[in-house]
RNA sequence: GCGGGAGUAGCUCAGUUGGUUAGAGCGUCAGAUUGUGGCUCUGAAGGUCGCCGAUUCAAAUUCGGUUUCUCGCCCCA
């Protein structure tokens, strides 16, 4: 096992067999989900400028301190990405996406890269699929954009999410939050944590996240009860409306999250299937990020939902009944065989069909056997006495006793379709 | 960056107080059935026991180092 000695590198994973399913999977419901809700992809590259990730996810967030891979191939120093949302909004602006007049919803799914030390659920390069909805400060595209996360997992059939809500307010509410709370924390200060003592200055808004003070610091101020009116407002039109879309959710007055950009509303998707890394999926609102990045007051929402947390999610409610199997296997005998098989194939697939055969010349059994491990619906046989008399033998291995028929070849094609119910 | 656990066949794992030829199940391949799968039976292939060093007559087994994986802390998806 170890005598190979090219390996991925660490942190990392390649995915194949039915993790690869589950992968596929995950994205194809991405795109299936985000669709129904009129979203449309964007693909924008892994690397980009440092400075937007420090810029836009903040410089003093433990990514952009610490977990960044950058590099300096010339003049720049260049990031790959380690999260999706700087480089949407980079992309809007680039394009101006902002003077089209209406909102943009936009989607992406792709790589992610973080230095951190790996564990279940967390790996250096990891993926995500993500929407960010540009153009709106209206709570109901809050609600909608954490129901529609819920969808997502719900058309996977992951079952048992939880999702965690919170509103840290804005630009003018939150120093004086941030007051208060510095208020509450000074005279616990010294019974906390060492992190702790060192986020009073940095970030005091994690101190109220930190599991290990979690008893000392329960009841310190909560951010949703001071908020300014306007915060407040938003944020109760946002709990109306996700109860009225029947939505369940917990406010927690620890959910902060460790990314600089969010105002108002945050959540998070967390699940029991995980292990210590629970989250499968995360966001919020942030209305500050455009202009932050050099753009126009824009205000936005969005999430961000982890493939391979999702994946296993998938794997531990077996929730993954992906393979759709082979509808055709074609056993060719003999040289002659064999090669006409090859052209039947090709017939076979442009009809629609998934055909694969024997490259090795193995014997019948030996092809009979692989069909059978392919979970073929169909075997056809082509041997020397089916090409003397213009047939081809189709075998139907759904059944037990698989019952054959022999079929003249200029009409197979009207055979296969009668047997094959169109899947999908 | 800091801790815990683990590296034996393609996969999942046994391997007694160090002892001669390192095993099982599954999988693969072949045969039993000259051109017919699943079930059964028979057989075969496949291992420098992660790597380096030390102790010993003798190491998969003990000790040291190293490396990879894994689970946690931290933080996040």
């Amino acid at each position: 096992m170890a005598k190979n000695t090219l390996r991925c590198i660490e942190g990392t994973k390649d995915y194949f067999g039915d993790e690869g399913k589950r992968f596929t999977k995950a994205l194809a419901a991405a795109s299936d989900t985000f669709w129904k809700y009129g979203y449309e992809q964007i693909t924008t590259p892994v690397f980009e400028k440092t400075e937007l990730f420090a810029r836009g996810i903040g410089e003093a967030t433990d990514i952009v301190e610490k977990e960044m891979y950058t590099f300096k191939p010339s003049s720049d120093f260049l990031t790959l990405r380690p999260e999706g949302t700087a480089g949407v909004v980079r992309a809007y602006l680039q394009h101006n996406m902002h003077k089209q007049g209406s909102i943009s919803k936009l989607w992406y799914a792709g790589p992610m890269f973080r230095r951190e030390r790996p564990q279940k659920g967390r790996q250096r390069q990891f993926n995500q699929v993500g929407v960010e909805a540009l153009g709106s400060d209206d709570p109901l595209l809050d609600a909608e954009v954490v129901s529609m996360g819920l969808s997502y997992y719900q058309s996977l059939g992951i079952t048992g999410i939880k999702t965690r809500l919170n509103s840290i307010g804005c630009k003018e509410c939150r120093p004086e939050y941030i007051v208060k709370l510095k208020q509450a924390v000074e005279p616990i200060l010294s019974t906390l944590c060492t992190s702790c003592q060192s986020r009073y200055e940095k970030n005091v808004l994690r101190i109220v996240d930190c599991k290990k003070c979690a008893d000392k610091t329960k009841d310190l101020p909560a951010s949703y009860d001071h908020l300014c009116t306007e915060c407040d407002e938003h944020f109760s039109t946002v709990k109306m409306t996700l109860e009225a879309l029947g939505v369940d959710f917990l406010l927690d007055q620890s959910l902060v999250r460790g990314l600089d950009y969010y105002t108002k509303t945050v959540f998070e998707y967390t699940s029991s299937a995980l292990g210590a890394q629970d989250a499968i999926g995360g966001g919020g609102r942030y209305d500050g990020l455009v202009e932050e990045l050099g753009g126009p007051k824009v205000p936005a929402v969005g999430f961000a939902i982890g493939v391979e947390r999702v994946m296993i999610a998938m794997e531990a409610l077996s929730c993954c009944n992906c393979s759709a199997p082979l509808m055709i296997y074609g056993i060719g005998l003999g040289e002659t065989g064999h090669r006409c098989m090859a052209g039947l194939l090709a017939r076979v697939r442009s009809a629609g069909f998934s055909a694969d055969m024997d490259y090795e010349g193995k014997s019948m059994k030996a092809q009979m056997r692989a069909a059978n491990r392919r979970n073929a619906l169909l075997t056809l046989i082509l041997g020397e006495s089916e090409l003397e008399k213009g047939i081809v033998v189709v075998k139907d291995m759904r059944s037990e006793e698989g019952e054959q028929v022999e079929i003249p070849l200029d009409k197979f094609i009207e055979t296969l379709k009668g047997m094959i119910p169109t899947l999908k």
